[in-house]
DNA sequence: AATTGGCACTCGCGGTCGGTGAGTGCTGAC
DNA sequence: GTCAGCACTCACCGACCGCGAGTGCCAATT
């Protein structure tokens, strides 16, 4: 074994040393636990080389080694076989998510799963409205000259928008309704986003003249909730399991916190993972300073795709949120597989 | 001033000074602090009746004094003044609250509002279906032989519940469907509960013989969705307030955080503030071992209900979690002024 | 050139030890 | 009932120190 190749092998035994103790590795420990077959004066010499190319630290002199954010990244890229999950664990998955009844339950289950399964904050995102087909549009008339619309997607998410009348329009009568609700729907016939909202805005020109404004307005929510640009809906859970490490998050774990109520911050986050392609498989890793917000600084982030089973393109992102010392092929691992089980649950639904 | 109320305005000086500072009070700050008008011999005194009395304590010999359980006790039954908001803080509660446009996006706000004047974990229950009369009831073909029913209440609440036709049976037809829709929405017609199970189930007897079985499925559900024993819906926010005086948990706030994430022992608690009954105004307080459940032992719950202004009955409860060492007066006026709003904004949607 | 044993050195951690001061309870005088 | 005085308790803080884990370097070996 080329010596190149204990340096990296000196790195992975860092790295998961740490990353199960939570304390500073040294040397000598290392080769007890590791059989890398050299003397603990050896691992000092690859120990340095490693703390001159940047890829661990020692937090003061007579301490042993952890991994910097670059370390972690040399090992998620290059070092790290993804763990396999247990069998129990995949039972947990299957039985867990497919008892869900409703799109709602199904992403509460998930986001519950993924915190049980991980030991960290997890979150999901609801599957994007954008990239979704309508499959049903619902018109409701309401008291007080409002209207009522259900949207229905054919990734089973609902979403409804009220729209308020004109001063003195009249409130459409029950025939009226009818008739909306059947060219809506005509319309719509499981269209997705640009060529949707043509067939949409056509509706109000075919319509009795005494609800054509209605229609316009109808036309232009739904068109704007299905192009909104961020995506709103976020679910989270096991915020509780960041307090077993606080001392990861050395200014407290108040900003994680925080950063996980501003629910804008995680859609940015989630978004800039989205945009950045798949360049390296389904899972992607944001260690520390990467994600780019300085209270997240201590933080990793593990997200995945999920969508419709098949077509390539993804309909949102989950994952989760850790301190960056965290066991990255488990989590790898669990994130990937919950992706894997919530895109079958969202692509039967067709 | 007899010494009998001296006693308490010690209490109160005690609570009030402890609340701010976070740490022991002694006798000679006190009477620094506060125009007592005696020495703090005396001082000293009363602090030692109080002790007896079990309303104070001292965590070792030669420390100040902190208030107990009971203590707080009694500080928030006979003596504390319900402090009134800035100005301020009644702006932006308005401004914050009626740009809502939406159920959903009120009771948001308010769970964010809530948390951020109180500067502690909020939370706000959806209003209950099981007090809510219907408004309108919505019926949804969607493919695979399911059909949705779109519930929604007179206080904004939106529900969707989706059966699934038996085997074999054949999908209803448009005209069978409006046929549905207008006969529930006659039956239901602004009734709530037991009237509303009767004449909902009355339905499936007057229909189409085809969309009987179906009629009778959605009769079930809707009367199901609406006699939950659990209310279901919650929203909270703030959680990262808790970090702040972590030592007040001092057994950590993971299991604070676990409670919170455990929906179903907040609804508990709000459950039990509710069926004690408003025996002492509107804002009921819950102090430590109080709330019976022991990982909150060192939390406090300050609850009010929230409901159709006029009518006395509640729809559903707010309220705020946080230390048991907290700022009562001001924390339950902003629990209560909170109520009101959202009650303002719920009550009109009649 | 890589490996290794030896060795001096650094430095955080934990424990001991007084000194300080805040706070108490008690007592006796007013 | 109030209060000044006083002895006493005890947490807190800084100083000091020994231990030991861990390092870097060097010279010898393969």
């Amino acid at each position: 074994m080329s010596t190149k190749n204990r340096r990296l092998d000196v790195l992975r035994a860092i790295v998961s040393d740490y990353v199960s103790t939570q304390e500073p590795v040294g040397s000598r420990a290392l080769v007890e636990r590791h059989a890398l077959g050299v003397s603990p004066a050896t691992i000092r010499n690859d120990m340095a080389a490693l703390e001159q190319e940047g890829y661990i630290a020692q937090p003061h002199t007579s301490a042993g080694r952890i991994p910097t954010d670059a370390g972690y990244r040399l090992f998620v890229d290059h070092l790290a076989a993804l763990k396999a999950l247990s069998p129990a664990e995949r039972r947990a998955i299957e039985t867990f998510l497919f008892e869900a009844v409703d799109l709602d339950d199904a992403v509460e289950r998930t986001v519950r799963l993924l915190a049980q399964l991980t030991q960290q904050a997890a979150v999901v995102q609801y599957p994007s409205l954008r990239r979704s087909a309508l499959r049903h549009l619902e018109v409701v008339p309401l008291a007080n000259g409002r209207v009522m619309t259900v949207i229905i997607t054919d990734s089973g998410r609902v979403e409804q928008r009220t729209v308020t009348l004109p001063d003195g329009a009249a409130a459409p009568d029950e025939a009226e309704v009818a008739d909306l609700r059947v060219r809506f729907n005509v319309a719509a016939a499981g269209r997705r986003m640009p060529e949707l909202g043509l067939s949409l805005r056509a509706v109000p020109d075919v319509v009795a003249p005494g609800v054509a404004e209605l229609a316009r307005q109808i036309a232009e929510v739904v068109v704007e909730t299905l192009t909104e640009e961020v995506e709103d809906r976020l679910v989270m859970a096991g915020h509780s399991h960041l307090t077993r490490s606080p001392l990861d998050f050395y200014h407290g774990l108040q900003p994680v916190l925080e950063a996980l109520e501003e629910q804008v911050v995680l859609m940015n986050l989630l978004a800039d993972v989205a945009s950045e392609g798949e360049a390296g498989g389904d899972v992607t890793v944001r260690i520390g300073a990467e994600n780019g917000y300085s209270p997240l600084a201590h933080a990793s982030l593990v997200a995945a795709p999920y969508g419709r089973e098949g077509t390539g393109d993804a309909l949102a992102y989950l994952g989760v949120l850790g301190p960056t010392r965290m066991d990255y092929p488990g989590t790898m691992a669990a994130v990937r597989a919950v992706a894997r089980y919530l895109s079958r649950f969202v692509s039967p639904l067709e």
